[in-house]
DNA sequence: CCATATAAAAAGAATGTCCGTTTTTCTTGT
DNA sequence: ACAAGAAAAACGGACATTCTTTTTATATGG
């Protein structure tokens, strides 16, 4: 029984995941046509057809892959340093990743897909639940340093969850329209927020 | 010499951008055929092509009206209030207008014109001009603060503003995913920034 | 260990629909 | 009445997808 071995099949679909990311971070999922994706990936209309049984869905494997990158690089490292740290922490691994080059073509996807998601519930699932993970981290650090005195208790974990992430999000707009970023004034700026954090002293 | 008069070419000119918002923002640019215009507006696909010469005219011309509509939303009232109260001012007004249901529209198409820009120059050009006119003003605005000793006058201006435009528009796409959206929670957390700004006091 | 049969996988041509645009015809304002 | 505006039909091309043919990998029999 002559099938090809699982791994190779997965290569191969890999092979054409890669080749669509290229064209679709280069023209953007309508512009780009099957027949571009063929060429990139010297394949066959024949042989993508068999790994992906349409052209949107081509691109929901593509947001799957994305939203197992993104969930990787905002998750807390778990070590039990102090929350600001930590938050720190998360802000210099997304921001300095943003700046590299190679992050480029996979953020474009990236804003391609929360566009997509207007009109697309499968993907809109997907980018919502990619910041949910982020959310619910952050949330649970700034309440650890409200516990421990750190952070000002007055204020609300989740509403600074959802602003950092807002930041995050923005910053990630700027850089794939090539505006000038910096890792480094931007995890600066970022410590002027938690400067902010802090409870006021009573004087 | 039967010419329509100027004013109602120009309300037909509107109508069709109008019916055009709306499929936009429905579907967003490649999903929605001319039909669909058509359709929305009531009017043909003659009448459309004697206003648009070509539907890439129809986009540019829905992100000029876009890029007009923000450009007064985000410049700053000129009153010459402290510049800590303007920012707020400015964030308050922004985030307001995003909490508003009327308003979603529009952002939906934004958010389309921000995936557009990646593989449309003239777009990209609308984007990111209509950036910079905020990011100048809050430049502006911290630059002033820091001279009168309300901001910490190590603090990189142009770094400051570009943090706060990627949490506008951070929120922004928050709003168009239908997240939960509070302008007054995340004018709180502004507010976190606006503390974090204060030269720390010699004690 | 090689040869071969076989079914899956890939290639490449073919298909039919849909869409942007143009052309032609009709309507309307002045 | 007449030219411009608008409607509606028509066209050509491109695209996603399918179908047919060819190639390839593997399991089995010698």
């Amino acid at each position: 029984m002559p099938k090809v071995k699982p791994e190779t099949s997965q290569a191969r679909r890999d092979e054409i995941l890669e080749a669509a990311e290229t064209c679709f971070a280069r023209q953007g999922f309508h512009q780009t046509t099957i027949r571009d994706v063929i060429q990139q990936s010297g394949l066959s209309a024949g042989c993508i057809y068999g790994y992906f049984s349409t052209k949107e869905d081509l691109i929901r494997a593509m947001g799957e892959r994305r939203h197992a990158r993104d969930a990787t690089l905002l998750s807390p490292s778990d070590k039990s340093a102090d929350p600001i740290t930590l938050l720190r922490a998360i802000a210099r691994e997304y921001l300095t990743d943003l700046e590299k080059e190679d992050g480029l073509r996979t953020r474009r996807v990236a804003l391609q897909l929360w566009a997509e998601a207007l009109r697309n519930d499968e993907i809109k699932a997907q980018v919502t639940s990619g910041i949910h993970v982020p959310l619910a981290a952050i949330t649970a650090l700034v309440q650890r340093g409200q516990r421990l005195g750190l952070i000002d208790k007055k204020l609300n974990p989740s509403s600074i969850a959802r602003m950092m992430v807002a930041m995050f999000q923005g910053y990630a707009l700027q850089r794939v329209w090539n505006e000038p970023f910096k890792a480094k004034a931007a995890l600066e700026a970022f410590d002027i927020v938690l400067r902010g954090l802090v409870p006021a002293r009573v004087s």
